[in-house]
DNA sequence: TCAGGATGTCATCGG
DNA sequence: AACCGATGACATCCT
């Protein structure tokens, strides 16, 4: 009977919301004020209580004196006019997901087989399986259409699985298409797999409809547009499918083994993090159409076009992923591992990674460097890395003897030997070039040494090690890279390049719980529900000014939008508590509290109740009461059972919501008694508190919510300004190296008054201040050197 | 039965 | 002073 009530009930609000989208005008009220209260709250949100109901407003626009509350043209009018509201948003493109979630409506278990849903971004807050679900979401696999999926990765098999995935495609069309011709005992069954499915920890809100996919729908692109439009859709659609969970497309079962792929609207540093991980650990994955999975075994550049492109629009950030910043750390750790290893053992490899972000910007170069951090694991990547970065960059590793000043050094143990020698020769290698402005940048080689011109080569290479060093201490380093003459400007440009990446990535600015992205959108909600203020029969509708509301906005911005979300959230935790599992916050949130439920009686029905105390309310809900009766009360709040007890003359809800004057002029009316009047104050009191704390509970978890997304944000600078540190360390060697080739060119080919070369030991070379250069003995550049170092000192201090 | 989360309620504070 | 919102603390309910 349940399912029957609920099949009928989500058929009613998908249909509803077909007619709201075309236009016509929707009679729910009949659904809505009777006998289905849960159906009420489904489509006007949970109660009224978490809406900032423009009371006034209500009342100055449409006389709401003149309209009683529940009456139902008021609610038609209201759910009508909500409805169209939300339909019009969905055009918006920074619609934040919880507002989405509101579409859950269309969850059908015919989507489940289509996997026709975008999961809602913010939804994923993390949880326990959040690795799991980042990385279905990016894997654009098509498991839903019935294959089997391939248990391992096979970077170089994209042409075997296009061929292979065609037909899943159609299949997974003709799914979508048969969605109309499913009937009940489809849908029983469909749901009979999904709940398999949910329990295993997939959630049904990854099946959510997206106000993207409804726009492209809408839309009606160009054959071009739409037919990319359609394959964007169905990659959505294949993500979404994964990130709810593995299922099998014959039986809609589980498949617990496979590794999902990462998520689409997941930051592009979770995303390349995972690429990290698809390359690391294969697993088996299939792309028809949107190799972004595939990508890891194919060039960067392609690698990054998976998410931009396909996706067609830059998906907002999605709410913090609690358990990601912990796998974040891991795949850091993992990274940074990779990293060390790759080179160690091959030089080359190094620089293919990070010059693909030189090659490369934004998040692209990001995601492309970091996808390729895997290259112990993935020899084709490192190939074409590699040719990527020979087309690109000068070689110089092997081939060149690597020198570093003495502080790059410091950890490679021959070359401070070397560097001590060189000191000990009478003359600082420092000294060299101290007078010149590429002092400390460019280091000459050790060639006081006689023997020592071309004994670089024997030398291991310390670059390495360095960089072990590096990944151990990046703060250290990074400061060291700015020593070395890497300045501001050239930092702050290559940082604005790389900051061009968040057009795509996380940013805590524009993240969905951002004040700004919240507002763009919640503004709307937040308007609708001030001109369609839907009376909470329990009365707990909140009331607010336009003045009051336009006051609250800057408090969403200091507090992260949290009355927006606060309205989402709360609306989706009645709407279906199953699309809910993605969210571990809000897992159990399925009350069934029944204060907030309408009332379904009127007060002129006086049932004549004991006068509860407060405390004995449980007991009073067990006591023995007719079985309308009990039902009513089920229905009813405390306090609107205390109000019918009481026969209170009118609603809680004017108690609640009316203005001060108002509400003492209503009392005015009606002479009531003193426990009467005590019980409206406390009625009052009540009401008023119960929204007040709900507002502070969504406010306390959107600043959860924030700052989780900051420290997020954070890691992903930070990773990112590791592997800057890295380009800047590499090309600073690069520069070192052409000026020690440069420099030793110059200096084996001066000779002196008779012809004899300069010995290394005795002279070198020195850059002027207008650029000229001199050969000078190395006692008088010591001399130079060392006052302008004095002056220094002097100045710093 | 217990734990944990959601929600309601009270007391209190500050605007 | 009254009103109201915010919030900590506690109680209750539910899963």
């Amino acid at each position: 009977m349940l399912y029957l009530k609920k099949y009928f009930t989500e058929g009613l609000i998908q249909f509803t919301i077909l007619l709201s989208l075309i236009g016509v005008r929707v009679d729910l009220d009949t659904y809505l004020s009777n006998q289905l209260p849960p159906l009420r709250e489904i489509i006007l949100g949970p109660s009224s209580a978490y809406t900032q109901t423009q009371f006034h407003n209500l009342r100055n626009t449409l006389d709401g004196y003149g309209i009683h509350p529940k009456s139902v043209d008021l609610d038609q009018f209201f759910t009508t006019r909500r409805l169209l509201n939300q339909v019009r948003q969905l055009d918006r493109l920074s619609v934040p997901s919880p507002e989405l979630s509101t579409w859950l409506v269309h969850r059908d278990p015919e989507t489940v087989v289509s996997a026709a849903s975008q999961s809602s971004p913010s939804i994923t807050l993390d949880n326990g399986a959040g690795l799991e679900d980042v990385n279905n979401s990016e894997t654009p696999t098509m498991r839903g259409g019935g294959g089997a999926p391939e248990s391992t990765y096979n970077p170089s098999g994209e042409d075997s699985n296009l061929g292979a995935v065609a037909p899943e495609d159609s299949q997974e069309q003709r799914n979508r298409d048969g969605n109309d011709d499913l009937t009940k005992e489809d849908i029983d069954l469909i749901d009979i797999l999904w709940r398999q499915d949910i329990d295993l920890g997939a959630g049904r809100e990854v099946f959510n409809y997206s106000s993207r996919q409804k726009e492209s729908e809408a839309e009606k692109p160009s054959p071009e547009e739409e037919e990319r439009a359609e394959a964007q859709e169905r990659w959505r659609n294949g993500v979404n499918l994964q990130e709810a969970q593995p299922v099998d497309g014959e039986t809609g079962e589980s498949i617990p083994e496979q590794i999902p792929g990462l998520g689409s609207q997941t930051s592009p540093s979770l995303q390349e993090c995972l690429r990290l991980l698809e390359a690391t650990f294969p697993f088996g994955e299939e792309s028809p159409e949107f190799p972004a999975p595939v990508v890891t075994a194919e060039l960067a550049v392609a690698n990054e076009e998976a998410p931009s492109t396909s996706l067609g629009l830059p998906l907002t950030p999605l709410l913090p992923q609690l358990d990601l910043e912990q796998q974040w750390q891991d795949i850091m750790a993992i990274m940074e591992l990779q990293e060390m290893e790759v080179n160690n053992t091959s030089e080359n490899s190094f620089l293919s990674t990070t010059s693909n972000s030189t090659n490369t910007s934004g998040s692209t170069s990001e995601s492309g460097s970091v996808g390729s951090f895997g290259l112990t694991n993935s020899s084709t990547l490192i190939h074409q890395d590699v040719s990527l970065h020979q087309a690109s960059l000068p070689s110089c590793s092997q081939d060149f003897p690597t020198l570093f000043n003495p502080e790059m050094d410091a950890t490679s143990t021959p070359r401070t030997t070397l560097l001590r020698m060189s000191s000990s020769n009478s003359s600082n290698v420092n000294s060299t070039f101290g007078a010149t402005n590429l002092t400390g940048l460019f280091l000459p080689p050790p060639l006081n040494s006689t023997n020592n011109i071309t004994c670089t080569p024997v030398l291991p290479d310390p670059f390495s090690t360095m960089l072990e060093e590096s990944m151990l201490d990046e703060i250290s380093l990074l400061d060291l890279a700015m020593e070395e003459g890497f300045n501001q400007a050239q930092a702050s440009q290559l940082e604005d390049e790389l900051d061009s990446d968040s057009g795509l990535s996380l940013d805590s600015s524009h993240s969905p719980v951002s004040p700004s992205s919240s507002e763009t959108s919640c503004s709307s909600a937040a308007s609708s529900s001030s001109t369609s203020a839907t009376f909470s029969e329990e009365g707990a509708v909140g009331y607010s000014t336009d003045s009051e509301s336009a006051a609250v906005e800057p408090e969403e911005g200091a507090v992260g939008g949290y009355q927006p979300e606060f309205n989402k959230l709360c609306r989706m935790s009645y709407q279906d508590p199953s699309q809910l599992h993605g969210l571990p916050q809000l897992d159990n949130i399925n009350h069934n509290h029944t204060y907030n439920l309408p009332l379904s009686s009127s007060f002129d029905e006086h049932l004549e109740l004991p006068i509860p105390t407060g405390k004995n309310m449980v007991r009073e809900k067990q006591s023995k009461l007719k079985p309308q009766q009990d039902f009513l009360d089920k229905q009813s709040s405390r306090d609107e059972r205390r109000a019918r007890a009481m026969k209170i003359p009118f609603s809680n809800e004017k108690i609640i919501n009316l203005p001060v004057e108002e509400f003492n002029e209503l009392l005015s009316k009606h002479h009531l008694s003193e426990a009467q009047l005590a019980l409206v104050r406390d009625i009052r009191r009540r009401g008023k508190n119960k929204m007040a704390a709900q507002n502070c509970r969504k406010r306390k978890l959107d600043t959860i919510i924030n700052l989780e997304q900051g420290v997020h944000d954070l890691r992903r600078d930070k990773a990112r300004l590791l592997k800057e540190k890295m380009e800047f360390i590499r090309s600073i060697r690069q520069m070192k190296q052409k000026v020690q080739s440069l420099y030793q060119e110059v200096f084996t080919q001066l000779r002196d008054e008779e012809g004899q070369p300069y010995p290394p030991s005795e002279y070198s070379l020195q850059y002027s201040a207008d650029g000229s250069v001199l050969i000078m003995p190395r006692t008088m550049t010591d001399q130079q050197t060392r006052k302008p170092e004095k002056k220094q000192k002097d100045k710093k201090k």
